[in-house]
DNA sequence: TGACACAATATGTAGCTACATATTACGAAT
DNA sequence: ATTCGTAATATGTAGCTACATATTGTGTCA
């Protein structure tokens, strides 16, 4: 870090300092960055780097013409790192392990729909599969994917090769959605993850979408004792 | 958008098409800045904030001297808001009601020691309280905190003022660790919460600190059916 | 051969200028 | 009074230069 000069991390600190120490509360407008800069003797730049990287951090809001305020309802923004499960498991020591339970063309559930946006129902791949860490089960996956945007899935020996692994590298995503929640192991769920029925399950929905074609949705419900960390 | 220049974004986009197309596979090194500044035709400034924000995304790694590289193991990075519960009550139209259940001085357990990384552990205020909604409960809060850190806690009447809000401004904190598991509801834990005993809950665990001093541990045990989104 | 100092190098940051863009604010016209 | 076009304005982005910093690689000396 440099001696003399102002680092926009320093000035970060110094607006993040106002706000936490309420000179600026909920919902306050902030000087505009060239007050700032001269105010606080650097360029606009550094001004415009720091108020950027708050403004990712969910701290304060800008808006063109309208200037920069700190935002009313504070929040916890968190980063979440999803690895590919054979890296998660190889990562820590593991040893890998895939089976493919089953593969069915068929046209998707309200639900499936639902979370894919999809307006007319076309016929898709479920793929339900599972991934071992030494042998046990880690987690159970349950797929679809869209024919229509992906075809060439029809064609993968899915028994051999991971639809996940082969779909990161054959149908790159531009948008994804998350979303975490609880359940109890139904029957066939708790038989296939070896667990007790009613145990309460971690389930990791994402889905995935190449503009604005659906690829992908997946549910992965990990098994008992899963935990899902923030990053750093 | 300008017309004639390129954006940041443009190359960012193209860059990450060559990873996707395969071009640059998981470990390869890219040219380093300066060249493909000269290559792209634009200032190698553009190229940093392209390269910058592909670092995190997650999809490239950069070291001062090292390079470039694209990382081997791809991964979902993922952002998400946690609300103040307040305000993801009221947010959704809901009516917030809050009810202070137990506030105990006593010493922390040891999974509230590890979770603070606490060396030589000392007495904690323990505070378990019901957030509602519309008069249901929403989420129940089991909350450790440092009196060392924050001593002022002791005078604050918890059975108006709801812990987590007075601490977010009166303790801000400089670093902060997530958690998020799922746990079937024990007795105390389904009576409270209403629900089934055994139900599937989601707990989301939060630790946070003032540079190196622990401030407090909580756990929220969220109400069947709550999921967790990833932001946009 | 090994340790250590130092040069080389790729990325990181600060400052400057110029222009783009979104949005508010205002004033004119109906 | 309401609508609409336009000017004013704060932030966003691109390009340039200069220097800082971390890390690798290399050469010197014991």
């Amino acid at each position: 870090m440099q001696q003399g000069r102002q680092t926009w991390k320093a000035v970060r600190e110094r607006i993040h300092d106002w706000i936490l120490s309420g000179r600026y509360g909920p919902g306050d407008k902030l000087p505009k960055d060239s007050e700032l800069a001269l105010q606080m003797d650097c360029a606009r730049s550094t001004i415009q780097r720091a108020m950027q990287d708050l403004s990712d951090s969910g701290i304060i809001e800008r808006r063109r013409k309208g200037g920069t305020h700190v935002r009313k309802n504070p929040l916890v923004r968190a980063t979440l790192d999803i690895p590919v499960t054979r890296h998660e498991i190889e990562g820590r020591g593991g040893q890998y392990g895939y089976q493919l339970i089953e593969k069915v063309q068929r046209p998707p559930t309200r639900a499936v729909q639902a979370a894919l946006g999809m307006a007319e129902p076309q016929d898709m791949l479920q793929i339900v599969c599972l991934h071992l860490s030494d042998g046990r089960p880690y987690t159970l996956e349950n797929r679809w994917v869209s024919i229509e945007t992906v075809p060439d899935i029809l064609q993968v020996d899915l028994t051999r090769e991971n639809a996940n692994e082969w779909l990161l590298k054959n149908a790159p995503y531009t948008r994804f959605e998350l979303k975490f929640y609880a359940l109890n192991a139904d029957e066939k769920t708790a038989e296939l993850l070896s667990v007790q029925q009613g145990s309460a399950l971690l389930a990791i929905e994402r889905a995935t979408w190449v503009d604005e074609a659906a690829i992908t949705t997946v549910t992965a419900i990990t098994a008992p004792g899963y935990q899902l960390l923030s990053r750093s």
